[in-house]
DNA sequence: GTCTATATTCTGATAGAC
DNA sequence: GTCTATCAGAATATAGAC
């Protein structure tokens, strides 16, 4: 109980934001007071208020970090063939967002959590993310490489598709990631081609 | 101001239950209040415990309510072909989803509200469901009609890839119901099946 | 069946000692 | 930088009048 002396600070922000993304993950922004952190932690309240000025920045802060972190790992536009584009954006996706289940579950569960500024800045960042997908598909449907009826939704259906993995696969269940990857790239491909020789 | 007295049983428990629906829908379960609910209805927050023992339990009936009507209205399996069947439950899925916009969002971001035990009974529910899909799937590739890696991913998949339009859908926009049932009809059937003449 | 009033606990956030 | 103590308000839920 003691701790009462002593200067943490390169130590405790991080493990702030450590505990907070777990809680909000686990319970809900809402649902999760700032005690609750703090004994997670293993500091009083009031303590926090030297690593964030409120609740509401303490959730942003840890949104956008996540969002920042998925854009600068986003692989950039290569000149590699738009059907190989497509397959290292379906891989990057999956196991990027293994890496980080909590944050991913937070940065679209929470969304409703944010005051609207706050929200519009996220919702920025995440326009980027979706934008690099459709880029793809829109360059695959201009070089005849996919068939995609409206790039817009099937951008939409594929990172749904795709985001859906984190709710279920967990490391050392009945399937590794590789063989995870490989199916969705599979499903994924099949829905934006046609085979050649395809009669429908 | 005034509704001091009478009896409004019929009425009002509806009205609380639709009050709630909407708060949770938009703010969460654990950042609304009674009081919040109770002045949507038009009533003392005291007065809410004439229609629910609590809280935990008003949110558990919406929740089963819900599935339950789901799982009713669900076609039950004929003796149609399994892309007819696999075609009807595609477009089922969007349509009842459509018009619960509400519902759908609260029993999919509200289950960890739930204590343990009602989540064990809504996650029942849900399995049903789910069930329902990966029969077909299940039969289809038994009958060598789809081409199915794995039944339990591509379920999940799917209901994943429908369950997403509901975040960004909505009627008077750029896409009829209609339309966007069938261009996710679209990309599901190659999702699951190789044309004829494939060489892949 | 709804009201008012209240018990009890918890909330986010701040002040000041050390 | 962390502690203790505290403020002001809001939370769920209940009791009893009407």
């Amino acid at each position: 109980m003691a701790r009462t002396t002593g200067s943490h600070s390169d130590i405790t922000g991080p493990r702030v934001r450590a505990a907070a993304l777990k809680l909000f993950a686990r319970d809900g922004f809402a649902a999760v007071s700032m005690r609750q952190i703090a004994r997670e932690v293993g500091v009083q309240a009031g303590a926090l208020y030297n690593y964030t000025p409120d609740k509401q920045t303490l959730l942003f802060d840890l949104m956008r970090t996540h969002m920042e972190e998925l854009l600068e790992a986003l692989p950039a536009p290569a000149d590699a063939s738009v059907m190989d584009r497509l397959e290292e954006f379906v891989r990057f996706h999956i196991a990027f967002h293994h890496e980080r289940p909590d944050a991913v579950f937070i940065a679209y569960m929470e969304l409703r959590s944010l005051e609207p500024e706050n929200f519009a800045r996220i919702e920025a960042l995440r326009r980027r993310y979706e934008t690099a997908l459709e880029d793809i598909l829109a360059a695959g449907a201009a070089q005849d490489v996919f068939v995609v009826a409206d790039t817009k939704i099937t951008t939409l259906a594929v990172i749904a598709m795709l985001t859906g993995v984190t709710t279920w696969f967990r490391a050392g269940g009945r399937l590794s990631l590789g063989a995870v990857q490989d199916q969705y790239w599979d499903m994924v491909r099949r829905m934006v081609t046609r085979p050649p020789g395809g009669t429908v």
